[in-house]
RNA sequence: GGAGAGGUGCCGGAGCGGUUGAACGGGACGGUCUCGAAAACCGUUGAGCCCUUUGGGCUCCCUGGGUUCGAAUCCCAGCCUCUCCGCCA
């Protein structure tokens, strides 16, 4: 069996308080993949992953012949310890008995190890495989994204020449990149007065309004274990994008859906709850492994930037209607910011691991001439609540069924700030910032020198 | 960091190594009774997986490992919670 990294811990995928157990019931169901390998083959090819799914199979197929088997020695182990225990009551000798059980007991030992060593590798490769993209998810490549809608109007050319939010932002004293790269390297922003009060300006209006429309906030922790980052599904598949702390076993978030995702982790909910709508305003942390030399300079992509994330927890009849008024909610915030951006579906190659449809909100950016990612909203389905084992019972009396699970970025931080400072500016160097945002700078207007 | 205590079903709370998947109580649900309700009484009330079904079987009493013919019950490790002391924002 190979040598596993630490923070993978199969097959108890995810320990107490989860109640979780069962050798199945994760990601996708292998009872589904089984039935339906063409549909789940099709979706790795088209999300360009690399998972086995043959290997999977058959991998599956010898574990359950030898689950079976197992099963069967224990029904015959159970009987014998019962007329055993008969025996001893009735004061019989019993020594035969026990002796043929000891032979019985060592078989199984025997094959149920085997059976555990491919229950791990079988739980190693379910972890792979990705989820199904939607049905009305468009096929191919970051190109092949779908123009959903658009707001406002980009002014491309206001007459002047707009300048990337790194020279703004530097001239007028609220950002101070070389010594955010001091103290932490490059990729660690610092903001400064006017500056680090936008940040805290910009989260502050963000929560009110998200919380107007019933979103619970919470302060999560800041560091999850790997089962909330394999819950859902940083882990296995993208390690290398996290900060980890070693000593610890421990993982700086890069995004607030892991700790806020993972907080029903294991339960049964009262499906009169649903659907549970939480906000959270965190700091995220990411490595950006490979992404070197790109967006390098400015805000545009950072190790550490704050986010206010909106998770819901729902029904799964509904999924998709919530995953539209999700939507509807991060568009408020740059509606609020009156920041003009545009709605795209990402087609099935673009599609993160876990998600099964997601819509990306982009903002022009004037200073690199480019629509940015600002906010992704993505409907995972049930492939995080899978993972999580996060259900909720339907009614009283009713089996427990699987919750859908969504996200989406109301919205991160950095790049909304190089936004602003791009959009906002004046020919003679100033930055207007959007009326919304007065009550929360002081009553301030400008940025300005 | 030091010293103790403990983790059992929706909750409380039992559980000599062998009909305990789990006593007992509470809650919830269904029924009887009632004009209705309360009380009382009767019943129901965890999850996962496997097999061809009515049905049968295997797991699960924090997690992982061990002892045993057989473990919620014994042993080891870990995690978490609580109390006291120390330290610290």
């Amino acid at each position: 069996m190979a040598l596993l990294p630490p923070w993978r811990k199969p097959p108890a995928l995810l320990s107490s308080p989860r109640n979780d157990v069962s050798a199945g019931g994760t990601m996708l169901d292998r009872k589904f993949i089984r039935q339906n390998p063409d549909r789940v083959r099709q979706a790795v090819a088209d999300k360009r992953e690399s998972a086995d799914v043959d290997a999977f199979l058959a991998l599956d197929g010898r574990h359950l012949g030898i689950l079976q088997e197992v099963e069967e020695l224990k029904a015959e182990r159970n009987r014998a310890s019962e007329a055993i225990n008969a025996m001893k009551r009735e004061g019989r000798d019993a020594s035969e008995a026990i002796a043929e059980a000891q032979r019985l007991a060592a078989r199984i030992k025997e094959l149920d190890a085997e059976r555990q060593a491919l229950e791990l590798r079988l739980h190693e490769a379910q972890l792979g495989i990705p989820n199904l993209p939607h049905e009305s998810v468009p096929a191919g490549g970051e190109e092949d994204a779908v123009f959903v809608r658009d707001w406002g109007e980009v002014v491309a050319d206001p007459g002047w020449e707009i300048r990337p939010h790194w020279e703004i932002g530097e001239e007028l004293g609220l950002l101070d990149l070389p010594r955010g790269s001091r103290v932490a390297g490059s990729g660690f922003p610092l903001f400064v007065g006017q500056g680090a009060r936008l940040v805290r300006a910009l989260v502050n209006l963000m929560l009110d309004l998200h919380a107007a429309a019933g979103f619970v906030e919470l302060v999560p922790p800041l560091m999850v274990n790997s089962d909330a980052a394999t819950g859902t599904g940083q882990l296995p598949k993208s390690a290398e994008q996290m900060y980890h702390v070693e000593l610890d076993d421990l993982w700086l978030i890069p995004t607030a859906e892991v700790p806020v995702t993972n907080i029903y982790a294991g339960e049964i909910l009262d499906g009169a709850r649903l659907p549970l709508y939480y906000q959270a305003y965190t700091p995220c942390f990411r490595r950006e492994a490979g992404a070197h030399g790109k967006d390098t300079r400015g805000l545009l992509r950072v190790h550490q930037f704050d986010k206010v994330e909106l998770v819901k927890f729902v029904h799964p009849e509904a999924s998709y209607d919530e995953l539209e008024s999700l939507l509807a909610e991060a568009e408020k915030v740059l509606q609020a910011l009156a920041l003009p951006y545009r709605v795209m579906t990402l087609a099935t190659g673009d599609l993160s691991f876990a998600a099964a449809k997601c819509y990306d909100l982009e903002i022009w950016s004037g200073g690199v001439k480019r629509w940015l990612e600002i906010s992704s909203v993505s409907n995972f389905e049930d492939f995080q609540a899978r993972r999580a084992n996060i259900r909720f019972r339907p009614a009283r009396g009713e089996k427990p069924r699987f919750v859908h699970t969504l996200n989406g970025s109301g919205v991160a931080l950095a790049r909304l700030v190089a936004a602003l400072l791009e959009n906002g500016q004046t020919p003679t160097g100033k930055v207007r910032l959007p009326a919304a945002l007065a009550p929360y700078m002081g009553g301030r207007e400008f940025l300005e020198r």
